[in-house]
RNA sequence: GCGGGGGUGGCAGAGCUUGGCCAAAUGCGCAAGACUGAGGCUCUUGUGGUCUAGAACCUGCAAGGGUUCAAAUCCCUUCCCCCGCACCA
């Protein structure tokens, strides 16, 4: 068994006087490994030792292989969640209660959590020594947090460039918003943490026939403007007459929509109108003309957009079946015939027979046909309605096209985006912005709603410089794996105006306003660089880290003298602080999860362009994926976060850091699961044992199967350094931990016992596992008799020499003799009844190769056989059998480069291995020698195997 | 809807970039045996189908089609699943 608890404390204790990684400038080549910092308010689990394991088994190969490496990490604080955090302690809330006590704060601790700050400091210190405990060798030396007024500086500094190069910009923009706190409100700020989903829609102007007044109403179909027979509002609601924007016209909306309206534009409410007013109105349509009555339409929300919609009979099924109600219930006065606009192949998209086979009696109104389809009726309920509403829409969004004139042909999309244009354009249609997954409600129980806030600044990605110098770093970077490429060229292209002040929330001022605090994604794009010297100003007072400073550390502008005088600070301090980023910032992997690429690891290479010199810019990132719980998503609401301190306790930090960081490819999704960290634990109990059982071993001269040993290790260690170079970490492990038992296992039932060979075979092994499962790695080298840590030891290194292709092949073919013999053997015991007494391996002539060798070079079976004419020994009959059977897959064969003499030297070696898997005795001939009648058809590695049975 | 990823055995998950040696690594599960007082652990063997004195053959990698001597791997079409769509970390 294996102390995991006793060995992490011992190692972890003499490490930290070890200095696993250096840290300082020096000649050797730096590797900066950065991972995602974490936020303040949540207790690290093991989804956060998924990137900072592998960033940590990254740096820790890179240290192995001769690099400078530094891996430092800092905490991340600003914005909103803490906030919320604070908030929802001091009101009591018992859910977040609930969900500290997973991660076992004390309760008394989680009293004192009502002020942002405390919070940030409670967990920052738990971090830090979580990350101790679970092996991370980063550097805290460096740590900070994005709320030091130091950092501060180096934020405002960055936003002075992005203003200087034009990347500031402002305009409106809608946000979710809380009437009664009047602010923002993101997912944090919502009742069971629900993202406001904001979406647009068309409101289109309907004049009033004989009145100079409009109706409005809201629409996601504009293109179906060709299509409206009438109009509808509840007559249920009140209504109002209005003044909206800065017209002076009248509009009707719902009353209930005016209070929401007037969040995105001037709502002045002239006066009440009742429904019955505008029921006795007719309308016109502002594309050709048509009168429109308006009507009362039961589904009608008053509360939804404006209250009112137009009515596409045609292609709607909620306005065909009012309207055919309304005429049912004889409250339809005049006759009202829906107007197709579009043509697609209804039901394209189902597969179900009986609705296929369906066949809809009136094809030139889809909305009935659709309803037909799913064998329902206007007096369907208002779900069934719905769902022939989707698929209608689906199909007609998906395959439909326009039917009417000057939009023939068109498809959906197309269509909607030139009519929404047209319309707009002369001002008979605008936007307004509704929340696509009302209602949602902030915690304070108001019902949130869209606000358009005005003056809001951007930073504009958008900007096509920026954009096409972005995507040119993009092109010459590494990306692990590889295949997250389309994704960022994807998200490089996609990303453009982004919010950046807020109202609320720590972090840095916006310098441009200083009322507005930066939004905390964008205060966190460079924050990496600031390692490189956040242990060297630490001291420093933040206002003597003015522009000039950064400017010439990290940019190369001034010189060190006037920066000393006109900041104060000490010029050898930034003479260091200069040499300290420009050695560091030359290599850089940056590493996160998946969910980050479309925005903070795409603002990371934004911002390096925008703000460094080209020697500075992104070299390096990986992607890892995300760690589920047993088969499940962790998340809070399931409540099945795992701790990472739990993991560590129960299984041991090294076990648990091979499951998440090596138990998966690295963009999968990785599977912290019990039985898979027990599969790990015997591995390594395995490998233990067997460095404890070394002195059972002899030395002695080496035999073959050692050769083969030293073969395979030759091979782990190449195959494995192509591994940890292409950080496929789960690759590297199954070949480090479970082949390595494997062979083991196998070379000791071969009968290996060399004390020697196992021994390197194990050092090696030892050496490999260190970056992954340090701890274990420690120990063991020490077991193994060395005194200098493994953890700064070198990478084993690769020359070939001990490759032994033979020796691997004549294992192989001992493997594949007692396979054939396996299955021959059952085959007989069940056929005979009998078990077999001996067997003979007859391993084939030379001349046999020839012939494969003559067949895979003259293509011709005529030719390959008059090439052996003559050899000695050579039986031309049963040559020429033997390549007419070959014949047929003449170009599948390969040649065979052992002779008769290696395979029989490889199997005689193996018989008494061979004879304990089979339970039987072996003899080993040569095939001219063989009395055997099966002896002519054995084949070069393929020996003939004759049965004597008992 | 748009964008990104994916669909392989009872399950998880390799292989697909560089088409052939892939019935398909490794692990789990399951079955049999060994060990044990018993269980667990551990070890051995088996685990698509069919047949066989032979060491093989057949079928298979979401569905369909194509390219090729040869396709899980390349191309096209369709279906299905997951993730993201912003001011929020």
């Amino acid at each position: 068994m294996i102390d995991y608890k006793e060995i992490e404390a011992k190692w972890q204790k003499e490490w930290s006087d070890a200095h696993i990684f250096e840290g300082e400038v020096n000649d050797k080549e730096p590797y900066l490994v950065t991972a995602a910092w974490p936020y303040v308010n949540t207790p690290l689990h093991i989804g956060h030792l998924r990137t900072f394991g592998t960033a940590d088994a990254l740096a820790r190969y890179k240290r192995m292989r001769g690099f400078n490496v530094l891996y430092p990490m800092g905490f991340h604080a600003t914005g909103t969640p803490v906030l919320a955090f604070a908030k929802r302690i001091k009101n009591g809330d018992q859910d977040i209660v609930d969900e500290l006590k997973v991660f076992h704060v004390p309760e008394e601790e989680i009293k004192k959590m009502t002020n942002p700050a405390y919070i940030a400091n409670y967990f920052i210190k738990e971090s830090g020594q979580l990350y101790q405990r679970a092996g991370f060798g980063m550097d805290m030396r460096r740590s900070f947090t994005s709320i030091d007024p130091t950092f501060s500086k180096l934020v405002e500094w960055q936003f002075g460039i992005l203003n200087s190069k034009g990347f500031l910009t402002k305009g409106k923009h809608p946000v979710g918003w809380c009437p009664n706190e009047n602010n923002a409100v993101g997912m944090h700020d919502t009742k069971h943490d629900v993202e406001p989903e904001i979406e647009e829609e068309i409101v289109v102007k309907f004049k009033v026939d004989g009145e100079e007044a409009y109706i409005l109403c809201t629409t996601y179909r504009p293109e179906t403007i060709f299509g409206v027979t009438n109009l509808f509002v509840s007559e249920k609601s009140t209504y109002v007459a209005c003044r909206i924007g800065d017209d002076d016209k009248r509009y009707y909306i719902s009353k209930a929509s005016a209070g929401i309206l007037k969040y995105q534009m001037n709502v002045e409410v002239l006066e009440e109108v009742g429904a019955d007013k505008l029921l006795s109105k007719t309308c016109v349509n502002p594309v050709n003309g048509s009168m429109l009555p308006v009507l009362p339409g039961f589904f009608v929300k008053e509360d939804v957009g404006t209250g009112a919609v137009m009515s596409v009979p045609a292609h709607a099924p909620f306005d065909y079946a009012a309207l055919e109600r309304l005429r049912k219930e004889g409250r339809l006065k005049q006759e009202i015939k829906p107007i197709k606009v579009l043509d697609v192949e209804i039901g394209r998209s189902l597969s179900d027979v009986s609705v296929v086979e369906t066949k809809p009696s009136q094809m030139d109104i889809p909305a009935f046909a659709y309803l037909e389809m799913l064998h329902t009726s206007i007096d369907a309920i208002d779900d069934m309605l719905e769902s022939a509403t989707k698929l209608e829409y689906r199909e007609e969004s998906h395959w439909g096209k326009m039917t009417v004139r000057g939009y023939e042909g068109m498809s959906e999309p197309e269509a909607r985006e030139k009519v929404t244009g047209e319309l707009t354009g002369k001002g008979d249609a605008f936007k307004m912005y509704v929340l696509q997954n009302a209602p949602v409600y902030c915690r304070c129980g108001y019902e949130v709603v869209v606000k358009v806030v005005e003056n809001q600044w951007f930073i504009n990605y958008g900007d096509k410089a920026w954009k096409t110098a972005t995507k040119d770093v993009l092109k010459g970077m590494h990306l692990y794996p590889e295949k997250t490429r389309n994704a960022f060229d994807a998200a490089v292209d996609w990303i453009d105006l982004r919010a950046v002040a807020r109202a609320q929330g720590l972090g840095t001022r916006f310098p441009l306003d200083s009322t507005k605090i930066i939004e905390s994604l964008s205060d966190s794009t460079i924050y990496m660089s600031f390692y490189t010297i956040s242990n060297l100003v630490r001291d420093v007072p933040p206002e003597k880290l003015k522009p000039e400073f950064f400017d010439f550390v990290f940019r190369n502008i001034g010189d060190a003298d006037a920066v000393a005088k006109s900041t104060g600070i000490d010029y050898s301090l930034v003479k260091r602080c200069k040499e300290s980023f420009e050695y560091w910032y030359r290599y850089t992997s940056r590493h996160s999860g998946p969910d980050l690429i479309y925005n903070h690891l795409t603002m990371y290479i934004y911002n390096h362009v925008a703000v460094f010199n080209k020697d500075c810019w992104p070299k390096q990132i990986a992607v890892n994926g995300f760690v589920l719980s047993e088969g499940e998503k962790m998340s809070k609401s399931l409540g099945n976060i795992v701790p990472l301190i739990d993991a560590v306790e129960k299984y041991g930090a090294d076990p648990s850091r091979l499951n998440i960081i090596a138990g998966a490819d690295l963009l999968n999704d990785s599977e912290y699961s019990e039985k898979a960290i027990r599969g790990i634990q015997e591995r390594l109990e395995y490998l233990q044992d067997s460095i404890l059982g070394l002195e059972k071993f002899e030395s002695g001269e080496l035999k073959r199967i050692d050769y083969w040993l030293y073969s395979k290790l030759s091979d782990k260690i190449e195959r494995t350094t192509r591994y940890m170079d292409a950080l496929e970490l789960r690759s590297a492990y199954t070949n480090i931990l479970y082949d390595s038992v494997l062979e083991l296992r196998r070379y000791l039932a071969r009968g290996g016992h060399n004390g020697i060979a196992v021994k390197d075979f194990l050092s090696s092994v030892v050496l490999m596992l260190q970056p992954v499962a340090p701890h274990v790695a420690e120990e063991m080298w020490h077991t193994l008799g060395n005194t200098t840590f493994v953890s700064k030891e070198k990478w084993p290194a690769e020359s070939g020499e001990m490759r032994n292709e033979k020796v691997e092949k004549e294992e192989e073919l001992v493997d594949s003799t007692v396979e054939d013999a396996k299955q021959v053997m059952a085959l007989m015991r069940k056929k005979a009844g009998k078990k077999a007494r001996r067997l003979h391996v007859i391993v084939a002539s030379d001349w046999k190769r020839k012939l494969v060798a003559a067949l895979v070079s003259k293509k011709d079976v005529g030719k390959a056989l008059e090439s052996l004419r003559g050899e000695e020994g050579v039986d031309m009959e049963l040559a020429g059998k033997l390549a007419g059977a070959l014949a047929k897959r003449i170009n599948e064969i390969t040649p065979v480069s052992t002779t008769q003499l290696e395979e029989f030297d490889g199997v005689e070696e193996a018989a008494a291995y061979i004879s304990k898997q089979l339970e039987c005795d072996v003899s080993v001939e040569m095939e001219q020698k063989s009395k055997s009648p099966r002896a002519g058809r054995a084949m070069p590695m393929k020996p003939s195997l004759d049965i004597e049975l008992e």
